[in-house]
DNA sequence: AGCGCTCCAATTGCATGCAGTTTGGCGGTC
DNA sequence: GACCGCCAAACTGCATGCAATTGGAGCGCT
């Protein structure tokens, strides 16, 4: 038996939705960085719409985590924690376990000749920044989430993913796209193969990996934000004595 | 080490997130059925707020997958297919390993007690109605979610957990909840001993029990919405040969 | 009756307006 | 110069209003 084959997936054509993608596509980017502000009427103003619609695409996203609402506050683009970027690795692992557990052996040659595609499509974009890398990657992991045919689990596949995005882009370093491309096609001839239990490997190997890779230590310094940075230190300043710190300057 | 506790988990107090909180719970306790319709303005009329807000929260809860969002229609409490009920409970049972994983062994003696506290109000509440019970089982998982301090995966088991609630109002027989709460009992004496691979095992076939018990085949004439009754034939439509159907009426 | 058409009430999609809150800078004081 | 309070600008929270779409009642035709 195939694994069963396409869905209605989408987001409807709602210009709320539409706003959605381009900010989460913005986001995985890195062209807004994480702790960057979103006020809702430059967003109103920039996509053509007004303040509620730009509001409500706002809700959406920080429902998926990708951006932050304070209430009375600017919303800004989400700074995970490190432990939070760990923790969304964990779950992506065992989430695409899943998925490649479903989708072995029941690809069609159509599904796999997709999946090589992309794989070709992530080879040729080697020369570019690695934004665009990152992206690729990030959907291909999508794509053979949509091949589950099982909407719940492509939303959250999507999600997760999205979110590991993000953490890479503040964690990581310099990205080494080489390998992840060696490991896709590797993955994608034991899925044909039909080995589950070798592609479950395969893929908690790869995952992992990345995380470890990406996730190279809890370096505060490295984080963005420095409530982040400052968070640990944060016990001494309740406790009894509290230690004075110079002005420092928020990055703007 | 104890397990990581408390953080800051809760929706703000905004009025859409209180809006959300009561639907939700409204949904789960099968007190708005699947299907149920959902104008904006009755809810905000309803809820002492402006359609705008209902609006909000309607978003919020399609993103959640408990209602379905369909343009200039009205919003409807989902029904989720029996093939989606059983990915999700295939997703929660990942979720929820992962959960007992991180817990094994390292829950502190307030946490134990907490669960146990909990168990005994699920035990308190076997005389009330099925709603109620299916509602604090839920909760049960969803506090152990919280112990591991993750947010991203208290979210995640949140939402499966309730899709789940969801579903065994529609597919379920009448339940029964004696073997859950002795289940949950099992699970709590598991986590305190700290055998990591017990417990997962006792969490895999706990919920796999529930999914069976609950769904029990894939019973079309037991799904409300004629649509997916029809949906395997719908193929047939598509192809040469077109199957003439007699008129059937909708279910109002 | 059964079928198709028209039209109106119900409902959503979206923009705008107003009130309340936060932010950041400016001037005053030490 | 450093600190503090005040005020205007910026921004969010929310309600309301208007145009566009839908669904279904009513009605005529076969």
């Amino acid at each position: 038996m195939p694994a069963r084959a396409s869905s209605k997936t989408s987001e409807s054509s709602d210009k709320v939705s539409v706003i959605c993608r381009a900010l989460r596509r913005a986001i995985i980017e890195q062209a807004l960085e994480p702790g960057a502000k979103l006020p809702e009427d430059a967003l109103g103003e920039r996509f053509g719409v007004s303040r509620t619609i730009a509001r409500h695409a706002l809700g959406q996203l920080a429902a998926e985590g990708l951006v932050e609402l304070r209430r009375n506050r600017i919303a800004v683009v989400a700074t995970p924690s490190w432990q939070e970027a760990r923790d969304a690795f964990d779950i992506r692992i065992e989430l695409e376990r899943l998925v490649v557990r479903q989708l072995a052996g029941k690809l069609t040659k159509a599904q796999i000749a997709e999946l090589n595609a992309h794989v070709d499509a992530e080879d040729r974009a080697r020369g570019g920044t690695d934004a665009v890398s990152i992206r690729l990657a990030t959907e291909f992991h999508i794509l053979l989430a949509h091949m589950t045919n099982s909407p719940i689990l492509v939303r959250y596949v999507s999600e997760v993913a999205y979110r590991c995005c993000l953490t890479l882009s503040l964690y990581s370093r310099p990205h080494s796209t080489e390998c992840a491309i060696n490991e896709h096609r590797a993955l994608i001839s034991a899925l044909a193969k039909g080995d589950a239990a070798k592609v479950m490997e395969l893929m908690h190997h790869h995952l992992d990996s990345v995380a470890n890779r990406a996730l190279v230590a809890p370096t505060p310094q490295r984080g963005r934000d420095l409530l982040d940075i400052l968070a640990p230190y944060a016990d001494e300043v309740a406790s009894d004595r509290v230690v004075k710190l110079p002005k420092v300057a928020r990055r703007s």
